[in-house]
DNA sequence: GGCCATTTGCAACTGGTTGTCATCTGGATC
DNA sequence: GATCCAGATGACAACCAGTTGCAAATGGCC
């Protein structure tokens, strides 16, 4: 029950050292972050901070998100065709298969892309800053079965 | 001279095969994609096509593109903070490595990224139906050098 | 050349996001 | 605790890339 609070926390105090201030629609985002494990959009973060404060406004997540986004405590996914997708960062890095009928993501990283990706660039007179790699897919269905 | 004119003709000859009207605007935007190899967006591929036709709308140049990119003539390629950019198919599939600083799409290729990414859909019991590898980087200086 | 389904240009609209601004508030200071 | 004010907020207008409704124009088959 304080499960969250503290994971909570642990970024609140990060940000409120490093002198950014919490206030209270701050903190219900963070709260909402901390408790989420999927890819929400800035809509759906608003909906669930809604739910617990009504007065907070979208305006307020987007400014929020920008500034998490900056200070590096999220990472924004622009899928394609649809709005920005947040979660929150402190895993290690990873690319996303995204199943184009549900919507749902999932996580997958392999080492041997990123040195390959860090190869290529290297060859072609670049230094990567970030990089992107998605997988649309479906679903498969056993074969042979129903 | 009648270098370009052949090769719109090309396209042009498909589509208008499979019944697509190919009308004034059509074509000025078909004889553009066919000059160019970069990867223009909409507004740019308008802006050139003004240069020829002054009468052509910037309607007319997003709805050209989704017809095109429906019959399989261009990709759509969405990179990250701004409009798409287009570039004309029939070149064998590529990824992008974009020059943060101007812009610049260099093409590239790797067979073993491929297959990489096709294990790993496999792995998560997926199809992949299409994917997107987009590097984003700044051209390395030369050490020691200037 | 005539016809009519399609396409066009224009303007109004959309969805996601950012900007403006008057008001409010976190938290440092007393 | 009460005071204060830089910075944050909510309401809403503006923005941008892209889409759409509509009346007028046109490609291409007869």
């Amino acid at each position: 029950m304080t499960k969250h609070q503290t994971k909570t926390n642990e970024l609140e105090v990060e940000l409120r050292r490093a002198g950014v201030r919490i206030t209270r629609p701050r903190q219900t985002i963070l709260r909402i972050l901390s408790e989420t494990d999927d890819h929400p959009d800035a809509y759906e973060i608003f909906r669930r901070a809604s739910a617990v404060d009504s007065s907070i406004s979208l305006s307020t997540v987007y400014r929020t998100m920008k500034l998490l986004e900056q200070r590096g405590a999220i990472h924004r996914h622009a899928f394609e065709g649809g709005p920005s997708r947040f979660e929150h960062a402190g895993e290690e890095h990873h690319d996303h298969l995204i199943d184009v009928e549900t919507g749902d993501v999932i996580e997958f990283r392999s080492e041997r892309i990123e040195a390959l990706q860090d190869e290529i660039a290297r060859e072609l007179g670049y230094d990567i800053l970030h990089h992107r790699l998605e997988l649309y897919g479906r679903k498969r269905r056993a074969v042979g079965k129903r």
